[in-house]
Formats: structure tokens, C-alpha cells, sequence
DNA sequence: TCCTTCTATAACTGAATAGTTCTGAAAGCG
DNA sequence: CGCTTTCAGAACTATTCAGTTATAGAAGGA
């Protein structure tokens, strides 16, 4: 996953509007007023709101008659959660990395010739 | 975990410099110059950085001499995998949509400051 | 066609964010 | 003690963001 899109999806996924709409998109696909209905927002900031979320894949949509429905796309949270899991992994198997860290910063060398990098997130 | 934690968590990810400063900190722990250097990038804007991934749970800093190391805190991350498994769980079978949409719905993420508002308890 | 409904866009405001430079504080060292 | 190193804070700027109201456009229904 490059870059900007993990700036999107995290962007995307910081706002609790857009959080509470993605919830809200599990029961199923909706139209902007059906969005829009239980906040207390005016519709034009739900529509910004759907376009966040689209831009960064988390969200589809189709026209059907005047209304647009939104979709909700988890493909891109499999990405993120991935990710994450990456840390989570270095996390809970890795004990004794802080002597490690303090052996290679005592040789005032910056390559750890120790700890490969099998464990690094790509981004 | 509450909602202003996850804002916080997840604007701490939107940013390719916090998460290369993440990464760097999975190799050991590090001093503030040894993490801004290899960024072009002035020595106060890393400390604004680390300060939001400390904010966010990411990072916490102790001192030995006058530098202040960074040790990577993975916790956060666990709690925010957690979060989006919900969805991967969506994600990944069609047919309990329902039952995991409740589930996020009763996990209570929602606080009352993004909690969609009823005007009306009319009905 | 005219009218209604639904949604997006435009224009604006205020707040937050990411960066800068300059300065000051904390902790060892000569 | 005075000096150096390391980092954080202050002050400032420019950009982005989240929200508003007002309006325009798209698609159907009468």
C-alpha cells in the first residue's frame, strides 16, 4: 500500500463523524439523508464527510433515482489492520530489544547488525 | 476505547513522518537527533512529532543525560486493530452483517461527543 | 414541461496543523 | 563555575480542515 493512502485511510478513519458513518454503513448501504438523519449536521458537511471516505476507498456509490447510496468498502481496513498487525507482532514476541537498541546506540553505529529489519513495516 | 483516543491514534498514523519515526524506533530506542536525522527537517518539527505520537500512546520518552530517548509502545495499535477487526469481520462474511454491525453498535465506541443526536425521543 | 426531491458545489469562517527561526532550559563536562 | 550539548517552547506563517448558508444541478413524478 503506498504512502498517501495510508495518509488517507488514517485521515479518513480520525474523525468521529466519519467513524459513527461507517457504523452506521454495516447495516447497510444508505442514502446522504438517510446518513445525515440522526446528526445534528447540515447535509452539505455529510456529503464532505462521504467524500473523505470515498477518497480513501473506504466507501462506494451509486446512483438510484435522485439518491446517492453509500457502500462500504472494509478492503482498505484489511490493508490498515495488516499494517498495524505488523507492530503488534514486533509488540508481543520481542523482549529484549531494548538492550539490543542500547548495545547498537553504545557502538554509536546506526546499523543493527542484530535485529534484521524482517520485522519492519514497509511504511 | 474511547472516541478521542482513536481521533488521536488515528491522526497520529495520517502522517508519513510519524510513521517512518515509528518504524526507525522498532530497530531500538533512539535519541531526538538520531531520529531527525535522516529527515531534512528541522529538529523542533521531530520533537512536534514525537509529541504527538507520545500523546497519542505510541511513544514514551525518558532521559539519560541530555537527550530523551523514544521507546515504541505498540499497546495503542493492539486496541486500534481490535477496532477495525470488527469490520474485517463484516468484511469477511456476508451473512453475520447484522450480528457485527450490533456488536460495534453495543461496544459503545461512540461517545456522546460523536454519538449521533436524536432531537426528538418522540418515538 | 413544470415542480419536487435529493445531493453536490461555491464561498466563506474559524480552528487546527505542519513547518520555520529564535531562544531558553536541563543536564553533564572541563 | 562557566561551557557545551540536547532538546523543548514561543512566536509566527501558510495550509488544510470542518463546519456553515446559499445555490445549482440531476433525476423523476404530476
Amino acid at each position: 500500500m503506498r504512502s498517501d493512502q495510508l495518509d488517507s485511510l488514517f485521515a479518513a478513519l480520525a474523525d468521529p463523524t466519519r467513524r459513527a458513518l461507517l457504523q452506521r454503513l454495516m447495516v447497510g448501504d444508505a442514502s446522504v439523508a438517510q446518513l445525515a438523519e440522526p446528526f445534528q449536521m447540515s447535509q452539505p458537511a455529510i456529503s464532505k464527510h462521504l467524500k473523505v471516505l470515498e477518497h480513501a476507498g473506504l466507501v462506494s456509490r451509486s446512483r438510484i433515482a435522485t439518491s446517492r447510496y453509500s457502500h462500504l468498502e472494509a478492503a482498505p481496513l484489511k490493508e490498515a489492520t495488516e499494517y498495524m498487525e505488523r507492530y503488534r507482532r514486533f509488540w508481543a514476541t520481542t523482549f529484549d530489544r531494548l538492550d539490543a537498541a542500547l548495545a547498537v546506540f553504545q557502538s554509536h553505529e546506526a546499523t543493527a547488525t542484530d535485529e534484521p529489519t524482517k520485522e519492519q513495516p514497509n511504511d
